[in-house]
DNA sequence: GTCCTCCTTGCATACTTATGCATTGAGAGC
DNA sequence: GCTCTCAATGCATAAGTATGCAAGGAGGAC
């Protein structure tokens, strides 16, 4: 932000208030939209709740509870479900050779050192069933959190790794 | 205020409305506090607004846009700071063995299999100063935003991986 | 049993966010 | 230059969310 105009009014001002807004929420605590109007009062951009409201909207912020109260984050990848269901799948179809269960207990056999990153996937896909996961070289551990949640991830695996893209 | 372990809360109502609550949001598309007292209502949990909105924060669900306006999600663990750096400050602890930048790039040297993980890790922080990772079997290349970005960076790395529990 | 404490909840309302409508200014086309 | 169109915005207010307070109920100690 060298280049600082004295006035930011008018073209150009929403992709510059943007960048401004994402640098703010990443930044600091902005817990309102007031927060945020001030802050860019502050960096003379002369804009109003509505407008933050917006600009809210278009950036894709997320609303979040901490100890203190509700307050405003930067996206995060991981939220499209979409996106993280098909890196699961692309994981279980290209680094998985079995999966079996003994009790809660599912053992996930992959590729040499290709665990962690199924692992990963699957604790990214945020399973209601499955309590956690442990990653070792070429296998992965995944605790159900019951047996008919066991029973039904090892569907849902086995579907999965035998998908077509 | 003293040490209440096992305390049975209440009817009993409140730890399966949370899942109910966690089930609803899961699964379909609720955009207001008023849409989830209506489907409450429709599996029996007379609760009104307010108490939603406790629920709401208690759970830490999330507040989105889609094209359609806003929404809750469930919570995505990648979301809790604390948590992430935590995990990040284990993962360099434990896995990493040297780092060196040269320009941009960070060269982070890792236990064999383990430098998904520590990419992961990385890549969870989401620090300003990384524009992203690659992570190989035993490296991981972290591409930095700019000269005094990887600075910073080499220096809260080394910090972190010397740091004690 | 009584008393006491803590948890949960609803109500009313304060606070925060979203939006319909009107205005403004920039750029395109003439 | 003029006029048209459209994105961006503010204003006022509707819509939605959070919270102080008081009531009710369960469990523990006695």
């Amino acid at each position: 932000m060298s280049a600082n105009p004295t006035r930011l009014i008018g073209t150009g001002a929403k992709p510059a208030r943007h960048r401004a807004i994402l640098a703010l929420v990443r930044g600091g605590v902005i817990r309102t939209q007031e927060d945020l109007v001030a802050e860019l009062h502050r960096k003379r951009f002369p804009v109003t709740q509505a407008t933050v409201s917006r600009d809210i909207r278009e950036l894709g912020l997320l609303r979040v509870h901490d100890d203190a109260g509700p307050r405003y984050m930067a996206p995060v990848a991981e939220l499209d479900v979409e996106q993280t269901m098909q890196r699961l799948r692309n994981a279980m179809r290209e680094h998985v050779q079995g999966i079996e269960f003994v009790d809660l207990f599912g053992i996930v056999h992959t590729a040499p050192g290709c665990a962690p990153l199924v692992g990963g996937a699957l604790d990214g896909s945020r399973f209601e069933e499955v309590a956690g996961t442990i990653a070792g070289d070429d296998t992965v551990l995944v605790i159900a959190r019951s047996r008919p949640a066991a029973q039904r991830l090892l569907l849902r695996l086995n579907s999965m790794s035998e998908e077509e893209a």
